[in-house]
RNA sequence: CGGGGCGUAGCGCAGCCCGGUAGCGCACUGCGUUCGGGACGCAGGGGUCGAAGGUUCAAAUCCUUUCGCCCCGACCA
């Protein structure tokens, strides 16, 4: 590929629109451009990465024995109205109707396509175990699209799906699709962890995500440092306490806060640590509302709150709920007296004594109340977020806290598809069965954006070997006769080994070719200039480390294949 | 959906308060010089000032409406 030839606008500048790395660095790199929110063009240079990521992908689904087929993104109705996915979903399902009026939906996932398709074609169990896969553009209507790929509306995902006779079947896919994800994530060259995660709209009983380690990163992953547990901060199970408090009971108290709502501003108002609060969140639920009462300190988990209440709505009560339940102004809320809503808390809770709560009175706050003797709660349970600091629930370790990217998904199902549309086959005793289903998800832009945010430094991107644009950034300097003559032959034999190259054949100063390839992040580049061609060597750099090596221009094939199987670059 | 901010040339921005000829840097075109880490000179091209309505002799600038985009939050794979 010549420079000239390609559309690859290099930005010098910094696009206002960017703030995450990857964001920046692949709009100034000139691999996308965005055409809306959450919605981009892959340039040619950036449609190379994309195109890398899925055949890695590829060739590991293969190997794992599943099938690639392509379904459609334009999906009816009827399939979500069967499994009820057509209301569940909310607005993040794109709506349209075609010209009869017909509901139809962008597919966000295919599990409603991909059932249809089993119970219309498959029998037997003869036919099972099987395993579809398909690389095709998702949308989802984002709330807040963000980050360039990273969050994007459209955006292009793996998807697989098992179908198994029974549950060990299943298990055994999952494990399959578990192994694949961890090579295939390898072999992109990420830092990765795979951590139990919470299930979300797609269901299931287990699933785990596969996480790039990238500051970042939009999730919260706790990990023991000392043993194997790691999860998804929404999902980590957090332990009661063993033992609490034995202050003795003082008796309890109104004081005065004016104007003091949150945590920060009461803690901060009486002088006491976070810990020594209990906050009383009021949720509504759509039916109706309750009292969530978590230490100062921690933070609630709406999903696990979801889960214990066995709603899918849940959100915090507005003002005019808060005021006509504890008759105070949203910051107020209390369990003291608090009547007609139940009162749930956290473990925690149960484990503190003479801490501050609200008053259910405006400004004010009671000090010294504790649980049973001042409050009742209706129901204790696991209600927060995991945090560093916390005991591992495997008893493994302290738990330890970083920042990820999600970039993969692998769930287990169960029946919940094949049973809400009859997705069912013979068994060999003639008996028809549910097949027993997963799911398996990777997002394929957001794998190459979190690689950019995993490798590059201030001059620009450092792509991995294996999902690299190209290998070697051929750079001639000035326009001379033998710059010109030595640029092609080393265009034929770097290819002819095997290697892409881009050739910066532009008439450009040695300065602007060096920073745009640097920029563009090839692990290679092969400088051709007078002066090495004086002395009978080139230079080939290596983007990672910056180092240079000189070698004869009939010798540089060889050596940068032998630096890409061996070196720093190689991943 | 709540809070904040921004739409002026391809990109990054100034001008707006205080109405009166639309500007700067980069990029782009031509010529010349230069040529191993974002050169220089000369000459050029390019803008319905996001859109619509209003106020005014006159609107990028003031007022109203609207669309788009970004950030924080809520929410979400």
């Amino acid at each position: 590929m010549r420079t000239s030839q390609l559309l690859l606008p290099t930005l010098r500048e910094d696009p206002g629109e960017a703030e995450t790395v990857s964001h920046r660095l692949m709009l100034r790199s000139g691999l996308i451009r965005k055409v809306a929110a959450g919605i981009y063009t892959y340039l040619p240079l950036g449609l190379r990465i994309i195109r890398k990521v899925e055949n890695i992908i590829r060739e590991e689904m293969n190997r794992a024995g599943a099938q690639e087929l392509l379904m459609p993104v334009a999906s009816p109705a009827e399939l979500w109205k069967e499994t009820g996915r057509w209301n569940f979903y909310g607005k993040e399902l794109l709506r349209f109707k075609d010209r009869h009026e017909r509901d139809f939906c962008l597919g966000p996932t295919h599990e409603e396509v991909i059932t249809d398709l089993f119970r219309r074609e498959v029998r037997s169990y003869r036919q099972l175990p099987l395993n579809f896969y398909q690389i095709q553009t998702k949308f989802r209507d984002e709330i807040r699209p963000r980050f360039g790929l990273m969050r994007g509306r459209e955006f292009i995902m793996k998807d697989a799906y098992s179908f198994d006779k029974d549950e060990a079947g299943a298990r055994l896919n999952y494990q399959k699709m578990y192994d694949a994800y961890h090579r295939i994530f390898s072999r992109c060259g990420l830092t990765f962890r795979a951590v139990e995660a919470d299930t979300g709209l797609i269901g299931g009983s287990s699933s785990h995500e596969f996480m790039v380690l990238a500051a970042t990163g939009e999730e919260t992953v706790v990990y023991s440092e000392t043993g194997t547990y790691a999860a998804n901060v929404e999902r980590a199970e957090v332990l009661p306490p063993t033992e609490g408090s034995r202050e003795e009971l003082r008796p309890l108290r109104a004081v005065s806060t004016p104007n003091c709502r949150t945590v920060e501003e009461v803690t901060g108002f009486l002088k006491i640590e976070p810990g020594r609060l209990v906050k009383t969140l009021l949720y509504s639920t759509g039916k109706d509302t309750v009292a969530v009462l978590i230490r100062g300190d921690h933070e609630a988990n709406e999903i696990k709150i979801r889960r214990l209440l066995g709603v899918t709505d849940l959100e915090l009560a507005g003002p005019a709920t808060v005021e006509k339940i504890t008759g105070a102004p949203v910051g107020f809320a209390g369990p003291v007296g608090l009547k007609g809503v139940r009162i749930l808390a956290d473990h925690a809770v149960r484990f503190t004594r003479n801490v501050v709560v609200g008053g259910n009175r405006a400004d004010t706050h009671i000090v010294d109340a504790n649980y049973e003797r001042d409050f009742q709660v209706d129901e204790f349970a696991d209600l927060r977020n995991a945090m560093a600091g916390d005991p591992s629930p495997r008893k493994d370790g302290i738990l330890k806290a970083t920042k990820g990217i999600e970039v993969g998904h692998v769930f287990m199902l169960g029946t919940k598809y094949s049973q809400a549309m009859n997705a069912s086959f013979l068994d060999p005793n003639g008996k028809e069965c549910l097949a027993v289903m997963g799911c398996y998800g990777i997002g394929v832009g957001r794998t190459a954006a979190a690689a950019v945010e995993q490798n590059h430094d201030d001059k620009g991107i450092i792509w991995p070997f294996p999902i690299a644009p190209v290998h070697v950034h051929l750079l001639p300097l000035g326009q001379s006769a033998p710059v010109a003559e030595a640029t092609a032959g080393l265009y034929g034999s770097l290819q002819q080994a095997g290697l892409e190259v881009l050739w910066d054949d532009r008439e450009e100063r040695a300065g602007v070719k060096f920073n745009d390839a640097d920029l563009i992040g090839a692990p290679f580049q092969v400088i051709v200039g007078d002066k090495g061609l004086a002395e009978g060597l080139l230079e080939i750099k290596i983007r990672k480390t910056g180092e240079k090596l000189k070698a004869a221009p009939a010798d540089i094939p060889a050596k940068i294949l032998q630096l890409a199987a061996s070196g720093p670059s190689s991943q």
